[in-house]
DNA sequence: GTGGATGTAACAGAAACTGTTGCAACAAGC
DNA sequence: GCTTGTTGCAACAGTTTCTGTTACATCCAC
C-alpha cells in the first residue's frame, strides 16, 4: 500500500486553520484548505470530519460556513491528531495463523505484541511532545 | 494497504532458525519455515532473501539445502531486520505537491520531516535493543 | 548425472487510500 | 419563505502495495 498520509493531511490542515485564526480569519472552507493541500475538498471534509469527532475543530454550516479549530494551537498534540485520523500501527502480525503445533508458532504473537507495544508507546510519547503550534513555527521557520 | 507484515514474517523466521539450531539442526529448508508461519515456501524464500542481503543468514544451495542463522541470536537487532526487509515509514509526506504559493503549504514538508524523523529515530532505538535471542526466550516464556 | 532445494519472474486477488461525482441537508441573510 | 453557499455522505474508479500461487531455470551434494 502507498504509505498513509492521513496525519500529514489533517497537520496541514491544522496548521492553516491557525494561522488563518492569527491572520484574523475566522472560518475557512473545505476548498480553501483543499486549495493549500493541493487536493480535493471531499479529502479535507473526511479529514476535518475525523477531527471534529474528537473534538479538534468546529464546523458552522448553511452560508457563510467553514471550520475553525477549537483549541488553542498549543494544546492540540499530534498524538491526538494521530489518534483522530485513526491511522493504520507501523507493523502488523501474521495474516494467517501461525502454526500452533511449532512452538514457535505458538508463542510469537504475544512476544511481538510486546516488543510492537513497546515501539508504539515510545512512538506516541514523541508525537505527544509537538503541538500544532510548534508545527506552525517550524513551517514558518524557513 | 493492509498492515504491512514483514518484519514479522522475517523476525519468525529467524526465531524458528535460532531454534532449530540450538536443537542441533544446522539448517531449515523454506518449505520447514513456511510450514511453521503457515504461509507459501515462496514468501519465505523472498523474505529470507532480504536477510541474506544483509547479511543476517546463510544459505546452502543443492541437495540437503537450506537456511541458517550468520551470527548468534544475540547479536541480531530487531533494527537489522527492520532495515533488512525495507518496511515502509509509518507516516508518508503529501502524495501530491502542495500549493507552494500558500506559507503553510511552502514550509509543511520540512516541518513534518522534521517531526516524522524524530518519531522514527526513537523507534529504531527501541527496535535496537530487542533482539532475536530476546524475542524467542519471549516466545518459549508462555 | 540425479535429486532436492533455492532464485526469481509473472500473474491473480485482496485490501487500503486517494480522488471524483452527485446529491441531500442545513443555515445565514434577504 | 426563498435563495445561496457550504457541509455530510454515499458510491465508484484508479492506483498502489502486499500476499499468495505457479512455473521454471539454476545450483550443488551425493
Amino acid at each position: 500500500m502507498a504509505a498513509n498520509s492521513r496525519l500529514t493531511i489533517a497537520t496541514h490542515a491544522l496548521a492553516w486553520l491557525a494561522l488563518a485564526q492569527r491572520r484574523g480569519q475566522e472560518v475557512l472552507t473545505s476548498e480553501q484548505v483543499a486549495a493549500s493541500v493541493n487536493t480535493n475538498p471531499v479529502i479535507i471534509r473526511r479529514s476535518l470530519g475525523d477531527l471534529r469527532r474528537a473534538g479538534l475543530v468546529e464546523v458552522r454550516h448553511g452560508a457563510g460556513a467553514g471550520w475553525s479549530l477549537a483549541r488553542e494551537p498549543e494544546a492540540i498534540t499530534l498524538l491526538e491528531v494521530y489518534d483522530a485520523v485513526d491511522a493504520q500501527p507501523p507493523f502488523g502480525l501474521h495474516r494467517t495463523e501461525p502454526n500452533l503445533e511449532c512452538p514457535v508458532g505458538r508463542g510469537i504473537r504475544p512476544a511481538l505484541n510486546g516488543v510492537y507495544g513497546r515501539v508504539e508507546r515510545v512512538m506516541r510519547q514523541e508525537l505527544a511532545g509537538t503541538s500544532i503550534a510548534d508545527v506552525l513555527r517550524e513551517t514558518l521557520a524557513d
